[in-house]
DNA sequence: TTGAATTACAGCGATATATCGATATATTTC
DNA sequence: GAAATATATCGATATATCGCTGTAATTCAA
């Protein structure tokens, strides 16, 4: 986990809201039934909610994938994202020793 | 305390290298006798170990202190710059609550 | 196999950030 | 008051990021 590329990843109000929707499935509109079972949610979604352009919301996820913020899965035509709760969690916690208050 | 300031702050290695270097007094040089009952650090002590012009350094400074987490304190020609503590645990609890696990 | 849907990637102009040297401001000292 | 010192600000240039359009790649469906 690199700290510099989770900071930049963070550094944009955007990504952080994705980061907070993606904490509730209910945030999105319902998953298609054949999609029953999984757990993430597609870029579509996302880009609907975020009303950015389709590329932008891509690179994004790519972004938050590349800094561990995120997981994603490909299953056909779709790629659904979800939080990687290890990856935010070990973050918080590298961020917080780094610049938390001396020994 | 925005968030987004914070993190812009803390997107650079330098920066966030400077504040853990704040952590100890003894990561600089010695005060001069006349600065001796004053916890900080003057800016040109920074920018000696930093390595970058002095006017980056300065701006780095800005940076920090607009964030909340750091302190500055004027004394004749002198500007010293501390650790703000208790702005840099805000800032940890802030973001770990927005970023943190759903409820 | 052709077409439609979903996502990713390339490239672009606009804006922001990094970092510098030069200069301005304030303070101390002579 | 002039010179020296510490810091802040300004202007310039290089690089990075933002968010777009357009297009390629992949997969499903007809």
């Amino acid at each position: 986990m690199e700290i510099d590329k989770a900071l930049s990843a963070l550094n944009n109000p955007v990504r952080r809201q994705i980061l907070e929707w993606l904490k509730d499935r209910d945030n999105f509109p319902p998953a298609l039934p054949e999609h029953a079972g999984l757990d993430g949610v597609c870029v579509g979604y996302i880009q609907e909610k975020a009303k950015l352009s389709q590329s932008t919301i891509s690179a994004y996820m790519g972004l938050l994938r590349g800094a561990g913020l995120v997981i994603s899965e490909r299953h056909g035509q779709w790629t659904f994202y979800r939080r990687n709760e290890t990856g935010i969690q070990e973050m918080l916690k590298n961020l917080s020793n780094e610049l938390g208050p001396p020994c």
